[in-house]
DNA sequence: AATGAATGAGCCTTCATTCAT
DNA sequence: TATGAATGAAGGCTCATTCAT
């Protein structure tokens, strides 16, 4: 609540993320993140009851981080083309795929898999979701102002989307260079507009 | 020795595939294999050391099965046209992208992350470009023989091998229909072939 | 120092009467008395460095609002007569013996058992011997003016005081019923008093 | 289940008994009976889960002990007279009553404590109430055969027992000597027979 | 080979107690 | 005085691993 408790929350959000980041969702224990934090075992216990709310609160941070971000850009992109906006979406995608040990990703998806197990919800449903309705946006947009040619936005969309999360696993399980990941991109934007290599 | 350690073996590979399945990897101990198999605590480490060695069994036992299936059906398919073994091989990734609980992929992902943050390998690298070579062959085929319309084999089998991975790890995150599997499939299909609806 | 001290100490041991009351003497925690008082945790320490010092005051204060009753009693009792007092005494007895969930009783059994085993003194003992002189002195003085037969005044209050000592445990252990209580009352009196059903 | 089994449990029971006996009930952790008994912590959760039930089997092996004793003299008992009886009764209670130190007494007194306030049962009910019945038959017995003169059997069994729980109490309370407790049986004999002193 | 009791390390969690503000 | 965050010790529990039988 108080100010002081926001410093070492976010002290403790802070290195529990590099932890998740390092270690994944599943085998991160308290014990860990005490150490990390250089926080005492109990001192911990006074913010969070168990891992899984800590995973979330980092989760949650990042997430506002990200929004506020994309808040900033949000003014800027509004009369932005459809082709301007397809690059920005695109790049954001590229990053996501391909930061590595830095990433979260490994422990979100690891935190996705045992929340589908056990019927509940990550959140990554929505996250997915929100961002298919944006590209298929993107996509109309491009086509309604003859930027693109696009007869079925949503088809794309979803093979897009679909193909971006297979990169992503890919990524993160079998290993993919900078190169294929253009590449398929390229590949990608050719189904409804014009590419120079 | 031998024809009764197999028996035991495979009494264990077979209770731990259901543990791994219904647990992904990482939550599964020694203790769970013991208790589903009904062997001794001390039995166990006869044959296997750590959960490690016995989930590398499993899937190594099931590669085997698979791989005997997929060479009984080779034979059938050596002169099939390129349409008949690209639905052979889509109907395949079907049922891998829909099977829910019973599969192992869950715990197959999570190995997967362990072993690409500890620099080692899954084996689903291989697995993975393997079918994408398949798939490419199949492609070329149908180019070389008229069936498909293909400039680029290796850029759409990329896209497909992509987007049925993207598809498998949603469903088990996020969760996906069969329908959306379907217009998913018959979207990457009409990139190179003529599909009634 | 004085006025706003004395509120609180009262405030803290009114709530932690209420604990010791509920949860009995050992189970009870310097966090319970810190929750149910609503005051802080390094509050509580300035007035208090242990449960022990906490229960210790609440028998005291509780003892004293005893003696203030009593003291307001005895006046009026001066010159009663030794039926009366028995029945008022013996009703005090009662009371105690039925007192149930509210009353600290357990905590004081709790309590005494732990200093015997320590070879400390808990109190217990005094008051003990305190209500059994007095019993003795009502039955010396019934006998004396004749409202009494009873030729052995300590042989009587002592079975007496042990029977409701023994029917106090049993209330708390094995549960009794007033009625139960009633009867062994009459059954004590007619030791030395025609008593009618 | 084994014999090893079975020699383990019980030098666990046997140490465990020290230690209620030295500490009670509530204040004994699972470390104190593992230190106690010389056993590993994991080991001694292979027999028990909780420091209630490593309790309920030592009072339980107590009270078989106690009966194969019982049923050893019932023999010798069947037909001896009721003042016979009568006096290994008193007998037994008198050592009851002054067993100090090593005696699970406290540690009962406690979880009957406990087991009453929570609504369960700890089985002293049974016990309180049994001795009861048998005080009463004897009674019965000693008046029809003229050993005794005792209108109302029923209402001496209670003062007796009621009294005889308290002199328990007040032993581990207050403190109590042989000579108080031997004053008090002689008393209650009075009442239903000629005792010399 | 097989068993399962035993061990001990490791993590979880709760509290008494302290201390800077 | 009063607060409540912080600490660290203590005890609970589980599990990988060993070992006598």
């Amino acid at each position: 609540m108080s100010e002081r408790a926001d410093v070492k929350r976010q002290l403790i959000l802070d290195k529990a993320a590099e932890v998740f980041a390092a270690k994944g969702y599943r085998s991160v224990t308290m014990k860990d993140i005490v150490e990390a934090s250089g926080i005492s075992r109990g001192g911990l216990y006074i913010y969070y009851d168990s891992t899984e709310q800590v995973f979330l609160d980092v989760v949650k941070s990042m997430d506002e981080a990200e929004e506020e971000l994309a808040g900033s850009l949000s003014g800027r992109l509004k009369d932005a083309s459809a082709a301007e906006l397809l690059v920005w979406f695109l790049k954001e995608q590229k990053k996501e795929i391909l930061k590595g040990k830095n990433s979260l990703s490994v422990a979100m998806y690891e935190y996705a898999f045992e929340c589908k197990q056990e019927g509940r919800n990550s959140g990554a449903k929505h996250k997915f979701e929100t961002a298919t309705l944006v590209l298929e946006k993107i996509l109309l947009k491009g086509d309604e102002n003859g930027e693109f040619v696009c007869d079925d936005p949503k088809g794309i969309a979803a093979n897009m989307m679909y193909a971006m999360e297979g990169m992503k696993v890919i990524a993160r399980t079998v290993g993919i260079t900078e190169k294929k990941v253009d590449k398929e991109l390229v590949f990608m934007m050719r189904q409804f507009m014009e590419v120079e290599d």
